[in-house]
DNA sequence: GTATCACCTGGAGTCGACTCCAAGTCAAGG
DNA sequence: CCTTGACTTGGAGTCGACTCCAGGTGATAC
């Protein structure tokens, strides 16, 4: 799979994905004979984690130190499940903080709904 | 209220409600006589606010546009709601991804529990 | 064989959102 | 009176995360 093809099916851009390697945050994805990358099976997986990733607000920075340490193998595993649990409490504290904001928006937008019917109803009545 | 006290109380710095004010994200707050900041009742709520949603990811572009109604008065009621039915939808999109993410974090992070019990388990077995 | 096109590289530029700084003002304490 | 400390301003700097660009290569289409 070439970078255009996997650009198109995560939405991400080819710059963004070479940056990504670029900064060891995919491992460098193998080239055909004239140097153009090949993604396979392993890369599109890492790929994926990544964007789901980053979708969610983990810091690149992380992410790296995470990488890398599932490239030093099984010795690091109590390593990763820290990172990887650090991580999980603090996007439930994001996600609770926009549950509020959402709550918060869902009211506004039904006083808003309320003050556009009163507003109509004036209208009718002063045949405005 | 001072700017300090306000800052203390949400936990933004002096620097960021100074700013907030300059791009016109809240509204000039009055002065005493000798020209410092005195934040009231109304500051407050405004402050809340915007901290509030700048939590939620709500950009500060489009939360300049939202105040800049509040100004305008009653005849930009729709216009407002509409924003907020806007942000609302593009935040109940983010925290589901969010949601996706977390599941997958739990699920690793289990994985890697079994990881550990297991090694733990050889090593007892091995006697290492 | 040359034009087109997708790819490559390293480096620079952009963007949103702060964050920091120098230089100045004022009120209160010693 | 002078120092201290919290405030003021406008402007510059930083940071994370891309995004763009110039200049170059190689395969395919005409």
């Amino acid at each position: 799979m070439k970078i255009a093809e996997v650009s198109e099916r995560y939405g991400m851009s080819s710059d963004t994905l070479r940056y990504y390697e670029r900064i060891g945050l995919i491992q460098p994805v193998n080239r055909n004979v004239s140097g153009i990358r090949d993604y396979v099976d392993v890369d599109i997986r890492r790929v994926e984690f990544i964007k789901c990733m980053r979708s969610a607000g983990l810091p690149i920075e992380v992410l790296i130190e995470y990488v890398g340490l599932v490239q030093q193998g099984d010795r690091t595993i109590e390593a990763r499940k820290d990172i990887l649990i650090g991580q999980r409490e603090l996007l439930a504290v994001r996600m609770k903080e926009m549950q509020k904001t959402l709550d918060i928006l869902d009211h506004k937008i039904e006083v808003y709904e309320n003050a556009v019917l009163t507003k109509e109803k004036e209208i009718i009545q002063t045949g405005e």
